[in-house]
Parts: C-alpha cells; sequence; structure tokens
DNA sequence: ACATAAAAGACTCTAGTTATCTTTAATTGA
DNA sequence: TCAATTAAAGATAACTAGAGTCTTTTATGT
C-alpha cells in the first residue's frame, strides 16, 4: 500500500521539464540520465503524463517533451491521477447503500486528495530554486 | 495502489465484534461464516488485530475474540495501521534533507489519517444500528 | 531517404496479496 | 490427567501488480 516509483519519477521528471527555459524541449534519453533510469521505462511515465495532457510529446529529429501550452496549473494531484490512475484507496466491490464504511474511508481520502490538489508544481519548483540559491545544503537532485 | 482487502475484512470484523453483548467472546469459525472468508485466512488478520491490542484472544474451550478492555477508543486508522502497517504512502529512499516533494506528500497523507483517527469505529457502530432500526433499506451486512 | 525521437507491444522478473492446509500451543471441563 | 476446543504459527501455492528490458512501429525534420 504505497505509491508506485512511477509517481515518483514523474513527479522528478515534471519538475526536470518545468525548470527548461521557456520554449525548449527535452528527450527522453537525457531525462532518464538524469534520474539513473532506463530510457525505455521512463519512457513509459511520459507517455503517460503526455495522454494527461500534462505535457506535450513531439517526435522527430528536433522533438522532444516540452510542458504542456494549456494545462498551465499542473498539481501534485494531476500527475498522481496520471500515474497511478484516478481511483479510490478503498473500494469495497458491493456496494451496499448507505455503507458507513466506505464514507468514512472515501472522505479521508478526500482531505488529501484535496491537499494534493492545491498544491502546484509552480510551488515546488519555486522552492526547489530558492533552496539552491542559498549555498547551505548539497542536494544531489 | 489500494487499501489491502484484508483491511475491508478487519473493519467489518471489528463491527461484528464491537456489536456482541457485553462480555461475550465470538468465535473464528462464526466471524469468517458472516463474511464468507475462510477461517484460516480470516484468523491471521484476528492474529493482527490482537497484536495491535484492539481486540483481545483467548484460546481453548470458552475461548475466542472480544474487544479489548484497554484501548477503549479505536479508531479506523488504528484498524487501518495494525493491517497495512504503519508505513508512509510515498517514501523516496534517498532522504535528501529539506526534500519539499516529501513534504508535500507527507503533509496531504498527515491530513488523510488525521481523518481516520478522528473517526472512531463506536461511531460507526452506533450508524449502523441507527439504519437498522430503520426498516427503509435492506442491508445485506 | 535518412536520421532522430516518441509510442506501442511483448516479455521477464520480483514482491506482495490472497488463500489453503497442517502443526503447535493454550485453555477449559470432565 | 485427558480430551475437546480454539487461537497461533508455519509452509506452501496461486494470483496480481509493479518494475523493468528489448524490439518494433510511427511521426517529424533535414
Ligand atoms: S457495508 Fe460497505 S464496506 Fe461493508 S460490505 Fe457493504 S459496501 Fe462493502
Ligand atoms: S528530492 Fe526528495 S523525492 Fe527527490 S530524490 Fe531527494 S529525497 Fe527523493
Amino acid at each position: 500500500m504505497k505509491y508506485s516509483n512511477a509517481t515518483n519519477y514523474a513527479l522528478h521528471t515534471m519538475v526536470h521539464i518545468m525548470r527548461l527555459p521557456e520554449g525548449n524541449t527535452i528527450g527522453v534519453q537525457e531525462l532518464a540520465e538524469k534520474q539513473k533510469l532506463s530510457p525505455t521505462y521512463l519512457s513509459k511515465i511520459l507517455t503517460k503524463l503526455t495522454k494527461a495532457g500534462l505535457i506535450e510529446s513531439t517526435p522527430g529529429v528536433k522533438g522532444g517533451y516540452t510542458l504542456s501550452r494549456f494545462q498551465k496549473d499542473v498539481s501534485f494531484l494531476d500527475v498522481i491521477n496520471a500515474i497511478e490512475g484516478d481511483t479510490n484507496l478503498f473500494n469495497c466491490s458491493l456496494h451496499h447503500e448507505g455503507c458507513q464504511i466506505e464514507k468514512v474511508m472515501r472522505d479521508a481520502e478526500e482531505n488529501m486528495k484535496e491537499e494534493l490538489a492545491n498544491q502546484l508544481l509552480s510551488g515546488l519548483v519555486e522552492r526547489i530554486e530558492e533552496q539552491h540559491s542559498k549555498p547551505i545544503s548539497k542536494e544531489a537532485d
């Protein structure tokens, strides 16, 4: 019962893409190197992000990935849903009407998702760049 | 990425045990019948609940399971932790200091857990018994 | 057409969940 | 003490989801 590694990779990948100079693209092999992943594996993750509309991909010579021009404010929840799918943590197959157990579990999960929806990647990137400007700690990311 | 079925079984089992007349015990075979589970499988779940201190077990002729005399206010979170273990949904193996990603994910999860800790099984049982007293819907539980 | 890069498909490997069967240990009551 | 009862523990098997590799196909620019 934990988030898949792919979600972690996806979040880091999104940060990398968001920190690109405006208009630039980046290829899967370069992204894979930064996280020490195989390009083909990361490729599947990137495809999911693309299908979810969080990034855009162009094949071919000067291709690669870039942020979506449409969805501007990507949240943590967007990334998570793109990778894990939009499912519920608790899912009883028999959906008895008025089920109290499901209600409690869903409500609690909703609290988490609300927070994840409010947390935008733009804020994350800001905080990371802020940290990098202060020469206090050495980050490997 | 979902709760295991065992968590579902554990929650239902706890409700059954809590609805017993004061002082009564119930055996694993009877509990298993109600949920149409094999007794040996449910037994493992019950053992986890026992080890977590949520219920008490006594072997032997007039044995069985009963609520813990000590832990009176059992929450949803208690049951979940007993079954799933007390782990985090998001867990990056490299714990870089000042990691912003982990922080967001943990904070959000904390929102869920706080709600699950506030939701007591006693309240759940009350609501279920309330429903049963009104002859509106036919519940299979 | 040719080089480049993403997307898709088939496939393997591993770990965790679900489950069954068997054996062991503890308790009660005759 | 002995037998019946009941939980606990262990071994094992089937299934599933996640992680990852390799190969083929499709799209793009020069
Ligand atoms: S009461 Fe809710 S959780 Fe229990 S079986 Fe019915 S639907 Fe599932
Ligand atoms: S920054 Fe946080 S999430 Fe990223 S690798 Fe470091 S610890 Fe893990």
